[in-house]
DNA sequence: GCTATTGTACTAGTCTACTAGTACAACAAC
DNA sequence: GTTGTTGTACTAGTAGACTAGTACAATAGC
């Protein structure tokens, strides 16, 4: 997983970091379980300061796309022990609904969001 | 046409005037040739400064929405405020990604998705 | 326990978006 | 041309977003 700052873009630093994983885990490349680079590696890396990614994994953290360990690392996914099934269910129910209010709020409707996810699942093979 | 602002909302106050505007442009409250309050008018009204008003409507006159002449005022042009069709691809691209990874963070597949937006559309009949 | 590695808190500097104050310029109406 | 109305330019203050420096705290592995 490379990471890369556009440093003349004008986006905040965090933000590029947070699209970056976004982009990776919703293509496949990072999944569930996989360790991100520490914050220390990834800020030299990016000649950045550590609080900069700290920012960036600390809100994915408030999304629930990331969980962090002090003294092991950062890593993809929701770790709660017990996510039983029902859980899972009223997660998903959850997340589509957030997305179908973004997506209206732009004029998108249920059906644009069909098509556009289905062409990704063709993508993806 | 009545105008407001919501001094706690953290919305930039042009910007709600912008979107006031357009907002009422497209219910048919304003249309072509309709005069707009002037700028120190609605400073007056809404107690901001007229230099705030005119930088609402110069970004609206920059969109091609409204048309302003000195010493007669501003007023509606012919131009309906339209919705970028590139920039509504992007958001749903950047929607679609951020759903994709909070669903892989817990557990949940493309395919998951997929089947529950589905049963959301069958549902919606 | 010791050490190295991990993430974190606190503080401060910088830059930009936003807003306002004040003075100016163009036009319409007479 | 004079007057009153309209929009405008220029300047500056303020608040918040962003980033970095430095020192601290928790954990893993031995």
């Amino acid at each position: 997983m490379e990471f890369s700052i556009d440093t003349k873009s004008g986006v905040p630093f965090y933000r590029q970091v947070i699209e970056q994983v976004k982009f990776a885990i919703a293509r496949g490349v990072l999944t569930t379980g996989d360790r991100l680079p520490t914050v220390r590696q990834l800020a030299v890396d990016l000649s950045i300061n550590p609080n900069t990614v700290i920012r960036a994994y600390r809100e994915l953290e408030i999304e629930g796309i990331l969980e962090t360990q002090q003294g092991s690392g950062t890593f993809v996914g929701n770790h709660r022990p017990e996510i039983d099934e029902l859980e899972k269910q009223r997660m998903l129910d959850q997340i589509l609904t957030d997305l179908l209010a973004r997506a209206t709020a732009y004029g998108l409707s249920l059906d644009d969001v069909l098509a556009q996810l289905k062409q990704r699942k063709e993508a993806s093979r």
